[in-house]
DNA sequence: GTGCGCACGTA
DNA sequence: CGTACGTGCGCACG
């Protein structure tokens, strides 16, 4: 049984919270508006409760723990005094249904929660309070409720929200005394005086806290006071003996019951290993990001120790003995490798190697004591596509390995993208987290956590080598569970021939880099800037006074209050002033503030875009973007640091940045190869409408055609809004579109849309067909599928909640599809580039945007190239509908796109 | 310093 | 009340 704090000799502890109490403390202390779900759910008590939880695990380190709630209002108090607490209002309408989700996060983390019919949480813990004393358990109370102080002697602590969730006040014996005038057990007699107004206990008139301490102490008691009452003299004595049925009564409903039955004791509470998995899914859907970070941080060794963590024994590589390491281990098996240094933008350095192999063996080798032979035998080990690896993330240490001027071939696992593809929707995939979800092991390693390429150090000590090959044998056992579940769900073959492949071509995306044109940059910067000046200043003219014009918060306050234009629509904070809603604004208004505004909105952007570009261009003259292949759900890639895949296209002035990108010294030309409507063209393969099949087959503009058969005129016939309504619609097709979304987007009236909607679907029924069985299917296995058997798993598919629900079928609805256009383009890629070293080209794969991948063309190359892009794009995957890929050329990304 | 919401760029 | 992302800013926490 894990009990992660008890160590010889020192007690055991046992945390009791008051699980409403807290909640209710943290409900005040956060804003509720900052916390809440893209589906409406508010959190800001789960979260600062869960916050609380996570501080107080790690300040105290319980042995035991309990969470006790109550059950209803209805308690033997309030039977037998209907007052009490009578004068609580009822809790607000965004409490309700977060102790529900409180409850849930106990449940993950596996954490014991009692509550007891007409009885108070208080009840249960005093009865676990006494019982616990009694084992000779130190007892912490953790509860905003002060009934409970009576229960504080020399075992029993009560931690007290001061304020907020983070404070909490340590209540000892002496605290009491010093902060409420009377001992622990004497507390409730002094609340049974003065009265509890949160209880609605009305006290005795003009006794204070001092008064009744003063008391208490003369009559030794509560009970001798009141024999002596008559004794008391003055106006508040009169008060005391009008008041004494009102005491007694006080008295008695604030005694705290401490010998319920209850069906566990505190043996039966100690803490025991929480269900990671339980806890992702969890905090995923409440949105709770940097609380899992905290958590994990805070309590990662708990749940593993069960198993233990790595034993490993290696030796640290003296100089001249690593090829006959390698030798000796680096064949007979898979080996782990965990690589230590920097990488960043394409390039980085390596400072350490450890290495784990299949025979137990383990090694940690510093780069800078290699000896010739060393670096040889090492390169030519790496090299060896017949000793087989494992690493975790490794196209980081992939750059830093060719940056050493080495190579590496046969990676039989990527362990960071085996988890994703075994469940994509993760935040993060850390090694640490993962060994110890998969294997239940801990890693302890210290710094577990940071990536990588995150450490600053480069200068490392024994335990850096030690936690290296720990690291290094982990991902060796994590690669075959991992494996093994992947093979489960037919999984593994998109890793060996898809995923871990690419990660080489986007290592070598990235290495490579795009060339800009920095003076051209640079000029085009000066212009935005020249344009944010003067739409400053034109806009701070017509208003009369500057204003912060990037400030939601100041631009509401002008245009809806000091302008008095009419309100738009609500966000979280309040109206929204997105761009669309601006436009609409000027229709009404015609007011030439809001011009200005949106100028100034469209000439910021554009120079903040220039700007992030102009930082991210490295010495070598140009832009070395990060692709991360486990971030999207559903297959796709995403674009960092700079992101190269939101470079604006669709006005004027967003394209006068794609001509900042151009052809780099050494070659002849950009080509640009894109894939047209492959989303639609996916839709009509799987789902073998005959008439979207036939629509690609005629050759003629796809939305023309689509529109032609659904107004049943001739394609000549179709009129520019016909064809605008249709085209709208095989876009949203796929994104689970609505008749209302259609009809905002189209602005037309919901009948309008709903009508357009039955008439396309009465021409295309077979893809209504398919999208509602995507839907169908994936709510009865839990999980969406591409083509290449990529899947997605959607928990919410049969939530209560509708709005979670009707997201989740929209996922469901996208994700095949938008996640086989990414497996498509996958495959093309790998194809492109085992054609290109086939061939010996020179020509080079830049960047990949969704659908579109652009090339670097070596002189002569282009013709060649060209054909070879179009045969390997179109026919990366067969299909009844072809992929159609249109190809264009030019020195700059502008200029090659068609 | 950190986290969040808004706004907005792409496919 | 249409999917999937990343970035930068202002603002309110601590």
């Amino acid at each position: 049984m894990t009990n992660p704090a008890a160590t010889d000799g020192q007690p055991e502890t046992l945390l009791l919270i008051d699980g409403h109490s807290v909640a209710y403390r943290a409900f005040f202390a956060l804003p509720v508006d900052n916390f809440s779900t893209t589906t409406g759910q508010h959190t800001n008590a789960v979260y600062g409760f869960t916050s609380m939880l996570i501080n107080v695990l790690r300040d105290e380190k319980p042995t035991h723990l309990c969470v006790a709630f109550d059950v209803s209002r209805k308690t033997f108090r309030s039977a037998e005094y209907s007052e009490y607490k009578a004068n609580r209002s009822a809790s607000p309408a965004e409490f309700s249904g977060q102790i529900g989700l409180i409850k849930e996060v106990l449940d993950a983390l596996n954490i014991v929660h009692l509550e007891l019919d007409g009885f108070e949480a208080d009840d249960i813990i005093a009865t676990l309070a006494k019982q616990g004393a009694a084992s000779g358990l130190n007892v912490l109370i953790c509860t905003g409720d002060r009934d409970t102080l009576q229960l504080v002697n020399d075992q029993v602590t009560v931690l007290y929200p001061r304020k907020g969730v983070s404070d909490l006040a340590r209540l000892d014996p002496a605290t009491v005394v010093e902060k409420y005038l009377v001992t622990p057990d004497r507390y409730p007699e002094l609340a049974a005086l003065v009265g509890e107004s949160s209880d609605n206990l009305p006290g005795v008139p003009g006794v204070g806290p001092k008064t009744a301490a003063k008391w208490l102490a003369a009559y030794d008691g509560l009970e001798n006071l009141l024999r002596h009452a008559d004794e008391i003299g003055g106006k508040v004595g009169d008060s005391l003996r009008e008041h004494l049925d009102g005491v007694i009564r006080n008295r008695h409903l604030n005694a705290l019951i401490c010998d319920l039955e209850l069906p566990l004791g505190p043996s039966d509470l100690l803490r025991r290993d929480w269900d990671r998995e339980a806890v992702h899914s969890l905090f995923d859907g409440l949105e709770f990001r940097v609380l899992r970070d905290r958590l994990l941080e805070t309590l990662p060794a708990e749940d593993a120790e069960s198993q233990g963590g790595f034993e490993v024994t290696g030796e640290i590589l003296a100089t001249g003995s690593v090829r006959a390491w390698l030798d000796a281990h680096g064949r007979s098996g898979v080996v782990g490798i965990d690589v230590t240094g920097r990488w960043r933008a394409g390039s980085g350095d390596i400072t350490g190697l450890a290495l784990a192999a299949a025979d137990g063996a383990a090694a940690w080798l510093e780069v800078t004591g290699l000896s010739p032979d060393d670096d040889a035998a090492l390169a030519e080990w790496l090299a060896d596509e017949s000793a087989p690896k494992a690493m975790h993330d490794v196209k980081g240490p992939l750059l830093a390995i060719w940056s050493r001027g080495w190579d590496l071939a046969g990676l039989v696992s990527d362990t960071q993208l085996a988890a994703y593809l075994l469940r994509p929707d993760q935040r993060v995939y850390d090694l640490a987290d993962l060994t110890a979800r998969h294997l239940k092991r801990d890693l302890a390693v210290a710094g577990s956590g940071a990536d990588a390429g995150d450490q600053a150090a480069f200068s490392f000590d024994d335990t850096d080598s030690h936690d290296a090959m720990v690291r290094a044998r982990a991902v060796i056992d994590l690669a075959a569970k991992l494996e093994e579940q992947l093979e489960e769900q037919g999984g593994t073959t998109l890793l060996r021939e898809v995923e871990l492949p690419l990660t080489r071509t986007l290592a070598n995306m990235e290495r490579v880099g795009v060339a800009v044109d920095l003076d051209y940059l640079h000029r085009l910067y000066a212009d935005f800037d020249a344009a944010v000046v003067a739409a400053e200043a034109d806009a701070f003219a017509v208003l009369g006074r500057p204003i912060n014009l990037g400030s939601p918060k100041q631009l509401q306050t002008v245009l809806f209050d000091e302008l008095g234009m009419p309100k738009t629509r609500r966000t979280q904070t309040g109206w929204t002033t997105d761009a669309e809603s601006l436009e609409t604004l000027y229709v009404k208004t015609e007011h030439p503030f809001l011009a200005h505004l949106l100028r100034h909105r469209d000439q910021i952007r554009l120079r903040q875009t220039v700007d992030g570009l102009l930082k991210s261009v490295a010495d070598d003259g140009r832009i070395h973007t990060t692709y991360v292949q486990t971030i999207a759900a559903t297959g796709r890639l995403s674009s960092t640091d700079p992101n190269l895949q939101n470079i604006p296209i669709r006005t004027e002035a967003g394209r006068r940045i794609r001509e900042a990108f151009v052809v780099g010294a050494g070659y002849e030309t950009l080509l640009t190869a894109d894939y047209s409507q492959i989303e639609m063209r996916i839709m009509a393969d799987q789902s073998e409408d005959a008439g979207l099949t036939e629509a690609f087959a005629s050759g003629q503009d796809f939305h023309t055609i689509m529109a032609s058969r659904v107004f049943g005129v001739a394609a000549d016939q179709v009129s520019g809004a016909q064809r605008a309504k249709i085209k709208a619609m095989n876009y949203g097709l796929a994104y689970g579109l609505s008749a209302f979304g259609l009809s905002q987007q189209l602005k037309i009236e919901v009948s309008e849309a709903r009508g357009l909607m039955e008439e396309y679907f009465e021409r295309f029924g077979h893809v209504r067909d398919y999208l509602q069985e995507i839907v169908a299917t994936a709510r009865r296995t839990g999980f969406t599928e591409t083509v290449l058997g990529r899947r997605r798993y959607l928990p919410d598919l049969t939530s209560s909640n509708r709005q979670r629900r009707e997201m989740a079928e929209r996922a469901a609805l996208n994700a095949p599809i938008q996640g086989s256009a990414a497996d498509i383009i996958k495959v093309a890629m790998l194809d492109v580039e085992t054609a290109i070293a086939q061939r010996g080209l020179r020509s080079r794969m830049l960047l990949q945007v969704h659908d579109e991948l652009v090339f670097e063309i070596a002189p002569g190359e282009r013709a060649e190239f060209e054909a070879l892009v179009r045969d390997k794009m179109g026919h990366a995957v067969e299909m009844a509908v072809p992929l159609e890929v249109s190809v264009g050329v030019g020195r700059s990304w502008h200029e090659a796109a068609h």
